[in-house]
DNA sequence: GTAAGTACACACAAAAAGGTAAGTTTAATG
DNA sequence: CATTAAACTTACCTTTTTGTGTGTACTTAC
């Protein structure tokens, strides 16, 4: 039997088959739900932040890892970048409609996380 | 079992500073959205699904990944696992109720991919 | 009798992710 | 004059993750 999947006509266009290897979102949602990429979103729904403040928020990156994170994000269209070509670089990262929307909902996952903790652990215990 | 949720009297304050390196949220997270784990998800907010059935959905799972990717989620509390003692194995995994909801969010999230997936690709170009 | 299917575990190897330290540029600070 | 600070980059090395292949116990199908 074939798979149960949408079935339609449309199937040279299909909209979101991230069950199969090679759907593009996937390469997007790894970028996204990475470890780095989710404190980046979570920090920049909140506000505006410089690469230094980011990575100073940011308990445990490392310049390289923030650099590169911030890339991924901005090529995806969720990060924008300014760049103050002054003496002491500065350079400013916020996110873009695209990313605020998505952020929206990466931050949302990470608050039920946080606010849940204690039934998971408990939930933990209990297994262990 | 006597268990003060983060151990020490001074963790036992933050609820959850995600961006402190050592909040426990972060493990949670990373489970959760891990590459396979947000794809478990996905699939067992559908429907209850057998090992086998879930590794031929999930392109692309090895049998490893698939088996400790369903494993934490069962630690986490997420996914229930039922084993029939029958003489071809089989094992039933869907999701608690804590599953399901934090399910929503990760499926909300792949789905907000999927169908913003055109626009990416359009933002990504535009910056090549 | 042999192959296939089921739900894994285990060992080994390859690949990817991540960390560390150093270098860059130029102005201000001590 | 040496240091600091910004925002990175690059090289090098360690850690973590992931894949591959094998084995298990047993039954049904061919």
């Amino acid at each position: 039997m074939s798979n149960t999947e949408s079935g339609t006509l449309s199937a040279a266009f299909n909209r979101g088959k991230v069950m199969s290897r090679d759907c593009p979102s996937r390469a997007i949602l790894k970028h996204v739900t990475s470890q780095w990429g989710v404190l980046v979103l979570v920090a920049l729904m909140e506000d505006t932040h410089r690469f230094s403040a980011l990575r100073r928020k940011i308990g445990g990156v490392s310049e390289k890892m923030l650099a590169q994170t911030l890339q991924q994000l901005e090529q995806d269209g969720f990060v924008h970048r300014v760049s103050y070509p002054v003496v002491p670089p500065h350079v400013e990262y916020s996110l873009t409609p695209l990313g605020k929307d998505i952020g929206r909902r990466v931050a949302d996952l990470a608050d039920w996380i946080e606010l849940n903790l204690p039934t998971i652990i408990k939930a933990r215990q209990s297994l262990a």
